[in-house]
DNA sequence: TATTGTTATACTCTATAACTATA
DNA sequence: TATAGTTATAGAGTATAACAATA
């Protein structure tokens, strides 16, 4: 299927009405925000297929066992804050995880409201086997840049990173 | 794809039983899907703001409103492809947008099962409105580089965007 | 009173597929 | 038979807030 319209002929690339002024030009293909989106998406679609279709795991879930992964032992509010989940979505994650046995937990001496996270038995052999699958499809997508994109890229999305938020923070 | 990524020489201080080895790190802070998804959930979250608080849009209505205002008259499937989105979003997108007033469709004399869908009045008025806002979004958040940079990053960009194609078609 | 984490609710989004009306 | 678009449905994800236990 091509890209194209209903036919007509293409006038303008923008909305016009009796010849008043349009606005400056919006295109969807060169739109930083969408371009990002879309690649976004199928990145993640990309990883994601390797831990929801063989191991049945969604995002959230992911993102919890993978943060448990590098720190072993952590809070619930310490995933959150770790994974850029809420709080809500790290209680939901962590209660399938435990009932699928990937995960325990224990009492925390210090404040009882809180407890200790970390992977089980289990949780650490479905860790070992998805990590070298989403690293390998990491790798491939990254194979597209050379040495010197990789490291000009990580200092773009640094520099993007923060002003956004910057822009957050000004609402 | 290349499963080679074992690493079972490697130590480290992610998840370590009984003198096992571990798998290669996986960090979430340098793993680039998460990098991207976070950057990207959070520029979403600044341009939707946008359409959404003031204009009562969702994304997917924001993107058939700017494929719209880009080209004027497009069927559903074009618009789909246009933007990205599945036929069902577009078909639901553009019900809700008919019902609000902001678009208008004829009949396509040449095939009657398909529409030619155009923006209304009030609906080149709203984009209009939405369009400037979400530019200068764009703008502030693009002056956190430099135009070296920016071109930059719209090479990287359409190289990984390929090599992610790639990688999805390779299954 | 404030904080950690859970639960309730209602809502939106998504994915699959069946369906209609044309072609 | 194939295509454009719609509708049905169920499941997943999200946002807000109320809540219990503990501090």
């Amino acid at each position: 299927m091509s890209g194209k319209t209903d036919g007509r002929v293409r006038r303008s690339n923008s909305v016009q009405a009796a010849g008043e002024p349009s606005p400056k030009d919006l295109k969807l293909a060169t739109f930083f925000p969408y371009r990002l989106a879309v690649l976004s998406f199928d990145v993640s679609q990309t990883i994601s297929q390797l831990y929801a279709d063989r191991f049945n795991l969604t995002r959230q879930e992911w993102r919890v066992l993978a943060a448990l992964g590098e720190n072993k032992h952590m809070s619930a509010a310490a995933i959150a804050e770790y994974s850029t989940l809420e709080k809500m979505q790290v209680s939901r994650a962590v209660s399938k995880l435990l009932k699928a046995g990937l995960i325990a937990r224990e009492e925390n001496i210090r404040d009882r409201r809180s407890h200790s996270l970390r992977l089980s038995d289990k949780g650490v052999a479905i860790y070992r086997k998805i990590v070298p699958l989403v690293l390998a499809r990491e790798k491939f997508i990254l194979s597209a840049l050379s040495e010197r994109e990789r490291k000009e890229m990580d200092s773009i999305f640094a520099k993007l990173v923060n002003k956004t938020r910057e822009m957050r923070k000004m609402g």
